[in-house]
DNA sequence: AGCTCTTCCTGAAAGC
DNA sequence: TGCTTTCAGGAAGAGC
């Protein structure tokens, strides 16, 4: 499932191809994952694609202003203005299956193509999504610092002191508290479960409990494990391929994730799968000790890789 | 505030 | 063997 390192992966991808290209027009699929559908087709069309970024585990494709000359379609009288002039935001969620990646138009369409963004260059932009759990949608360029400020600072460039900042106001635990995109924007559950293992916490530990030493070394091993993910290309776990439709490597360096029942890497203890507010959380129980109270019934299933 | 449960969706895997 | 059920999970919303 894509996570910070995965969509790093693919908006490093997609930085080669699409920067200088025009959008000429929209064909959508199944639109249910969308915000307002019918603004990809009024908008986008004449847009000149001027950069892509990330922001945690959203794709931002930023569109130049509309230049009247190039504009191929007339606008309605009553658009609103912040989307009809300056610049646009096209902000892409991956979800757990969605792919975004430049291919010709000979290339054959993988089923769940659902968006299809036809470039100047002959090539168009492709959203694949077999579970629509993704999202799309525009945001003017005014409307972008208030949809970043439902996020926290980014997992990959969070300081120590902002992360113990997080840490110390709350009192969730500290697994519920990564994957919180308002604490910290594009932790996952995977790079969570390697990051609290590298640091040797326990998932089900309640954050404001953790010592100073121990928020240094979580923080310190969540950049180390995401550095470390993004030269990789990120994880392929079930169907994850970068812009090129390369695999990531990853996965291989996981030392928790998707291990249960498996020896620690660093004891040899068998590693345990147990739900940490609502997702499975893998763990070392020697490595990583049971906080006071015990957490709840660890569900028994094999889990693959 | 933060937890659990539910919903969305599909395909893989388990169950019978 | 083949049909049916279960399950996974990012995020949001409801209810407690």
């Amino acid at each position: 499932m894509p996570e910070l390192p995965e969509v790093e992966t693919v908006v490093r991808g997609l930085r080669s191809a699409l920067p200088g290209r025009r959008i000429l027009s929209v064909r959508l699929g199944k639109t249910d994952f969308i915000d307002d559908p019918a603004a990809l087709g009024k908008h986008l069309p004449g847009r000149r694609i001027v950069a892509v970024e990330r922001i945690g585990k959203f794709i931002r494709v930023e569109l130049a202003p509309e230049n009247g000359a190039a504009h191929p379609a007339p606008s309605s009288a009553h658009e609103p203005t912040e989307a009809g002039d300056g610049r646009l935001h096209l902000l892409v969620h991956l979800g757990m299956t969605g792919r975004l990646a430049v291919r010709s138009p000979q290339e054959p369409v993988v089923p769940h193509t659902h968006g299809f963004f036809d470039l100047d260059d002959g090539n168009e932009l492709r959203y694949t999504d077999i579970r629509r759990f993704g999202r799309i949608l525009l945001v003017p360029a005014a409307g972008l610092p208030e949809f970043q400020s439902r996020l926290g600072e980014d997992a990959l460039f969070v300081s120590a002191r902002e992360f113990s900042r997080q840490l110390a106001r709350r009192r969730a635990r500290i697994k519920a508290l990564l994957l919180d995109q308002k604490s910290l924007r594009g932790m996952g559950n995977i790079y969570a479960d390697e990051s609290l293992w590298r640091a040797r916490i326990h998932p089900a530990r309640l954050a404001a409990n953790l010592s100073a030493e121990e928020v240094a070394r979580l923080h310190q091993a969540m950049r180390q494990v995401l550095r470390a993910a993004i030269r990789l290309g990120g994880s392929s776990i079930s169907d994850f391929l970068d812009a090129e439709g390369k695999p990531g490597s990853y996965q291989m360096r996981h030392r928790v994730y998707g291990r249960e029942g498996e020896k620690c890497f660093r004891c040899g203890a068998v590693i345990k799968r147990i739900i940490v507010a609502g997702r499975s959380s893998h763990f070392c129980p020697r490595c990583q000790p049971t906080p006071r109270l015990p957490r709840k019934r660890a569900r028994t299933r094999q889990s693959k890789k």
